[in-house]
DNA sequence: AGCACGCCGACT
DNA sequence: GTCGGCGTGCTC
């Protein structure tokens, strides 16, 4: 039998699961309806594509809070809702005959209602993402508070509800001096309002000035709080330390997807309470309830995941901007090779150019670290043909062994070939579904597709004609690992054993722990030659690797992805970043730190850059091309995806709807380009489509896109959208 | 998205 | 004769 959640008297169980009599699923409450006298507009977790209204309607026996939560019925279910309106009252009023009004069930009022600005939020995040109202507040929501009953809730609110002065710590009582530049940057967030674009590069004391900006804002204000963001989940648990270190376990809380439901919950209350001052998380903490927020650091702000990929797509250090003006709070984005755009908007004042709006605060030395490391292009040209490592790099990795240094190779491809082929028939590792190679992971033997996961025993001959001499083309990490691992096996160590090699990425990491003792071993120098994906570029302080090597990063250089040699130039800083952190370690060894390239194109203007490491001339050259091409941050850019069966059928609705937005608000200043598939046209066996939106105004495509969601909905129930098994609309897409 | 209703194939 | 496949449609 199924059960219900247990809810308060207003609306009883049915006795049966099958009525024999006409009777409604839900019967009308017992006591007097009279009493429902408000009309109450709830926002729920309606489907993006249901074409429903953002909000629906219930009848109340009081004119409950906007922001309160409350469960409401919804067809057979009954789910977690929040009032979204003042209430209206229904006396006198004749109802909409049309609609009964279903009335809505219990309150937690146990729980203070959602405050006006994150309702703002929520309600401005919605619109300009084109998603419903309820999803956006529902998704933010803990999981956990969906389920729980109201009971259960009081239980757990009881339980903690301390909120003390923020203990003075150990580490808070001896602080270094801070640098000229932090006492610059710190000394001007203090004077200023608004947001923020703090450069520094890796090891310029980023941190301190985070950690100072929040100890002096908490010592300041007892009401205050303060929410720091980081891209990954990986990232948190190190920046938690350290900021429980500064200021006390009860403190600080963490949002991120990696925690259990309770966790969740037991942070989302302390933010939401007050009781917690600073708010640690992933991107979804953007969305975090926290009354007495003053102050958002978004640290490495360029990062990619700030932008979800699937639902609503938001960025959440956009977000951060917006919820910071709207709730007075500062806004500091960090980074050393900060997002086109955050360095746009932050280009000071130059003839007819008011400037941007944020304020640009540059700390270019690093404390305590070596230099930045010398940058050694390796023309492979001149390479004798196949080679994977060239002898000069091979020598430098060899030379730093023998010293008892650490080494650290890049190569963006997991796996162990990312295609295996017949050398006669011709025949390539496909995979059925998706248009993409399986690539072959020789650990287990198996053929993997990277992108709908379907995975076979690797086939002992051609599956085509029969060869049994099919051959691995190309190379990942796993094959670069055995590579050294031959190249290197004769060479010893300081103490004359052998070499030790390791290999991060995400199939090394899979489980449960695996990156942190993977990283624990690597620090603790028991690895002398790391392999690994980008995983290993991020804010992983490995105090003894003086040698970094990109092995071939060229795939960037012509990507079709305009936003491609950005991410290279920010990923190559920030592995360059990983060598030499430790000034005391290298002057002891004598060593120099180095960062080795290997490329095609050693004359790239973007190597160029990366050889004196100036960021601001990488910005300039690229911020020059994209005004020139009209392309962001000069122009604002929308997708909206379809997916079919068949290709033609994605494309035909993409098309179908651009003719259709030709009458619609704004359409004259916004360019709609023809549907083309994706760069992965199919996956998991559906095709898919895409229709590039592009503006010089935000407004005018706002509006646009706005107007053509009813349109959109409309076109899906006619025979052309027949065949479409989604779409959606992606506002200020990453990757087009 | 859930969760119904609804109309056609292999089992106790 | 029923259990169950997923096609279609609705949710204030």
């Amino acid at each position: 039998m199924p059960t219900r959640p247990l809810i308060s008297t207003a609306s009883p169980a049915p006795e049966t699961d099958a009525p024999t009599t006409g009777n409604s699923p839900l019967p009308p409450p017992e006591s007097a309806p009279a009493e429902l006298a408000w009309r109450l507009d709830i926002a729920v977790q309606t489907p993006a594509h249901a074409a429903l209204g953002d909000l629906l309607s219930y009848a109340g026996t009081a004119p409950l809070v906007p922001g309160t939560l409350v469960r409401v019925p919804l067809g057979r279910r009954e789910v977690l809702g929040v009032v979204w309106n003042e209430a209206t009252s229904l006396a006198g009023v004749q109802a909409e005959p049309d609609m009964a009004l279903k009335p809505v069930g219990a309150a937690l009022d146990a729980l203070a209602p959602l405050g006006e600005a994150w309702r703002d939020l929520v309600a401005f995040a919605a619109r300009y993402y084109q998603r419903s109202i309820g999803e956006i507040a529902l998704a933010s929501l803990p999981p956990q508070l969906r389920d729980l009953t109201t009971t259960q809730l009081a239980r757990r609110l009881k339980r903690k509800t301390t909120t003390g002065p923020v203990a003075q710590t150990a580490e808070a009582a001896n602080l270094i001096a801070l640098s000229t530049e932090q006492t610059a940057a710190l000394a001007r967030i203090e004077a200023e309002s608004g947001t923020f674009l703090l450069v520094g590069s890796t090891g310029s004391g980023k941190t301190e000035v985070y950690l100072r900006c929040v100890a002096d804002l908490l010592a300041r204000d007892p009401e205050a709080q303060a929410l720091v963001m980081v891209p990954e989940i990986n990232l948190t648990p190190q920046l938690e330390a350290r900021f429980k270190a500064r200021f006390g376990d009860e403190a600080v809380v963490s949002l991120h997807s990696g925690m259990t439901h309770p966790q969740r919950l037991a942070s989302w209350l302390a933010a939401h309470s007050g009781a917690a001052r600073i708010v640690l998380g992933t991107r979804m903490a953007v969305f975090a309830s926290i009354p007495g927020l003053k102050l958002i650091v978004v640290d490495e702000e360029h990062d990619p995941s700030y932008k979800q990929q699937e639902g609503a797509r938001y960025s959440a250090r956009d977000l951060a901007v917006w919820r910071g003006q709207r709730e007075g709070a500062k806004v500091i984005l960090g980074s050393a090779t900060p997002s086109l755009e955050s360095w746009h908007q932050s280009r000071p004042a130059e003839g007819d150019d008011p400037g941007g709006r944020y304020v640009r605060l540059e700390m270019p030395s690093r404390i305590g670290a070596g230099e930045l490391p010398a940058v050694r292009l390796v023309d492979m040209n001149l390479q004798p043909p196949k080679t994977v490592l060239s002898g000069a790099l091979l020598e430098a990795i060899g030379q730093r062994i023998a010293r008892g240094e650490q080494s650290m190779i890049f190569l963006n491809r997991r796996g162990y070939a990312p295609v295996l082929a017949c050398g006669d028939c011709g025949w390539k590792s496909e995979c059925t579904h998706c248009s993409a190679y399986r690539v072959f992971h020789k650990i287990d033997r198996t053929l993997r597709c990277h992108h709908c996961g379907f995975t076979e025993r690797v086939p002992r001959a051609c599956p085509a004609c029969g060869n049994p001499d099919i051959a691995p083309v190309g190379r990942g990490t796993e094959r670069l690992e055995e590579h050294l691992a031959e190249l290197f096996a004769d060479v010893k160590r300081p103490d004359g054993s052998a070499v030790r090699i390791a290999r991060i990425d995400a199939d090394s990491t899979k489980k449960q722990g695996a990156l942190e003792s993977q990283l624990a071993a690597v620090h603790a120098g028991e690895v002398d030659v790391l392999v690994g994906t980008q995983m290993i570029a991020k804010g992983h302080d490995f105090r003894r690797i003086t040698l970094v090597a990109a092995v071939n990063p060229d795939g960037a250089l012509f990507s079709s992805d305009f936003r491609a040699p950005e991410r290279l130039f920010s990923l190559l800083m920030q592995s360059a970043g990983r060598a030499g952190r430790d000034a005391a370690y290298l002057a002891a060894q004598g060593a120099t730190a180095q960062m080795w390239i290997q490329t095609f194109h050693s004359q790239h203007p973007l190597f160029m850059a990366l050889r004196k490491h100036d960021y601001a001339a990488f910005a300039r050259q690229q911020l020059d091309e994209r005004q020139a091409a009209a392309m962001p941050p000069f122009a604002f850019q929308a997708l909206l995806r379809a997916d079919a069966r068949e290709q033609a059928v994605a494309q035909a609705f993409l098309n179908i709807a651009a003719d259709a937005a030709e009458a619609l608000p704004g359409a004259d200043i916004v360019t709609r380009y023809p549907a083309v598939p994706l760069s992965i046209q199919r996956v998991a066996d559906v095709e898919r489509a895409q229709m590039l939106i592009e503006s010089p105004s935000r407004a005018a495509l706002q509006r646009l896109l706005a107007s053509w969601q009813p349109l959109l909905h409309a076109l899906r129930r006619t025979p052309e959208g027949k065949g479409v098994i989604r779409w959606l609309v992606d506002v200020d897409p990453h990757s087009i």
